[in-house]
DNA sequence: CGACTTTGACCTGCGC
DNA sequence: GCGCAGGTCAAAGTCG
């Protein structure tokens, strides 16, 4: 989860070198390495972040699942490391924000290369995955960093360095008619978390979808599922999820179209996320069990107090006109932090019970995939020191550490 | 009963 | 124009 999101523009497709997506590193919250602009704890409802956004929401787009900052749980600065936003001109992070150890860690960083460039391997251009937008690509964050892609110089990260980005056909993007898409790929949750009545994984966040087709995809052993937004009648937001072929433990879910509604509730997010799913040891309120849509809510936030279920319809309704508005206006939203976290936390947790027979289970690349940005727990290694109170931190050495999940520690208090 | 998933059929874009 | 592959539709079935 939160791994990375990219815009594909498929009507720009190109050749490789001509990405030009403005890669924006969101101030990871790194031991030792917080953006002293950034307040990032989420646990503690710390909404500073959200004030510190562009003011001219220059890379904002209300409903777009992927933009920065965006509605989507998937999407929030705190969690990727990487932010992909389209404006090319974004203010991204200021020019003296320094370089986390972990993205020190997660990216191949040539100190030589001058601006910060990261040193690309010998594979499949990003370009080329990412979709060849007009804009030069590049990757800001820290001290700048810049990720200029150009023919086989694109990015691609090293397995050592935690983050690799794949690519997918080029053939099989230009056959799609012109179309925004975003691609995020995040681990998959494991079957006990969210699955469906077919038994496929899928992965869960804030919105409320409805499958309503699957298709095999030749070339992957996965087939696709396609998902439309069911949060509100007529909108056009939709979602494939499909698994990497490469690593099966990896989700790559495309978004396609925009939410025009706001965050849904919490109630409605809930919808049709109920299905088979199996009832999960939780140390949820009573208050939260009041029908089985609340279920859900139980499994993911055990130790969280659900404020918005004490809501009525209309509160509900008020509130989420009213976040929708100070959205739009580039103020601070209200978000279920708690919600995605433990959400994330889980997930993460379950993909490190798969992977526990293999301690150092870095992301592979799919060159064969769509556009992907992963990383793996190398990414959280860094700075981690021990007696790190801040619950962010724990999050990242819960990741590197497979013994448990010390994110929930660190959240449940 | 409403909302969901499943799945075969159909539609559309693209390469040859 | 044809065929392929991806994307969508919609009827039927499932579930709580």
């Amino acid at each position: 989860m939160f791994c990375s999101l990219f815009e594909m523009d498929n009507n720009n497709y190109q050749q490789a070198g001509d990405l030009t997506d403005v890669i924006r590193l969101s101030s990871a919250p790194v031991a030792g390495h917080f953006s002293s602009e950034f307040s990032l704890d989420p646990f503690s409802g710390d909404r500073q972040l959200w004030s510190h956004l562009p003011a001219d929401n220059s890379s904002m787009n209300f409903g777009d699942p992927l933009s920065f900052p965006t509605r989507d749980p998937f999407l929030l600065p705190h969690f990727s490391p990487f932010n992909f936003a389209s404006d090319g001109g974004g203010e991204g992070l200021a020019a003296d924000d320094q370089p986390s150890n972990l993205l020190s860690h997660m990216l191949q960083i040539s100190p030589s290369s001058g601006d910060g460039v990261i040193s690309t391997p010998p594979c499949e251009s990003l370009a080329t995955a990412v979709g060849n937008s007009p804009r030069s690509t590049s990757v800001r964050g820290g001290g700048g960093l810049v990720l200029p892609t150009g023919g086989s110089n694109s990015l691609c990260l090293m397995e050592n360095s935690g983050i690799q980005i794949s690519s997918p056909r080029n053939s099989a993007n230009k056959r799609r008619k012109s179309q925004v898409k975003k691609v995020v790929c995040i681990p998959a949750p494991a079957p006990a978390n969210s699955r469906s009545s077919s038994g496929e994984v899928v992965p869960s966040d804030l919105w409320a979808w409805r499958k309503y087709g699957q298709k095999p995809i030749k070339g992957s052993p996965y087939p696709r599922g396609y998902y439309r937004c069911s949060s509100s009648k007529g909108c056009s937001a939709r979602k494939q999820v499909e698994r990497s072929r490469t690593n099966p433990n990896m989700l790559v879910i495309t978004y396609t179209s925009e939410h025009n509604h706001p965050w849904p509730t919490q109630r409605n997010a809930l919808a049709g996320s109920t299905r088979s799913h199996p009832s999960r040891t939780t140390t949820a309120t009573t208050a939260n069990k009041t029908s089985p849509k609340h279920e859900r809510i139980n499994d993911i936030l055990p130790t969280t107090t659900i404020k918005e279920e004490e809501m009525d319809e209309d509160q509900m309704t008020d509130k989420a006109t009213t976040t929708n508005d100070n959205q739009e206006e580039g103020d601070h939203q209200d978000f279920p932090y708690d919600l995605i976290f433990t959400e994330f936390a889980d997930q993460m947790n379950d993909l490190e019970h798969d992977n526990n027979h293999d301690h150092n289970h870095h992301l592979s690349a799919d060159p064969l995939n769509n556009n992907m940005l992963m990383f793996s727990n190398h990414g959280f290694s860094a700075g981690n020191g021990e007696g790190s109170k801040d619950p962010f931190l724990e999050l990242y050495d819960w990741a590197e550490n497979s013994s448990g999940s010390l994110f929930k520690e660190a959240k449940g208090g």
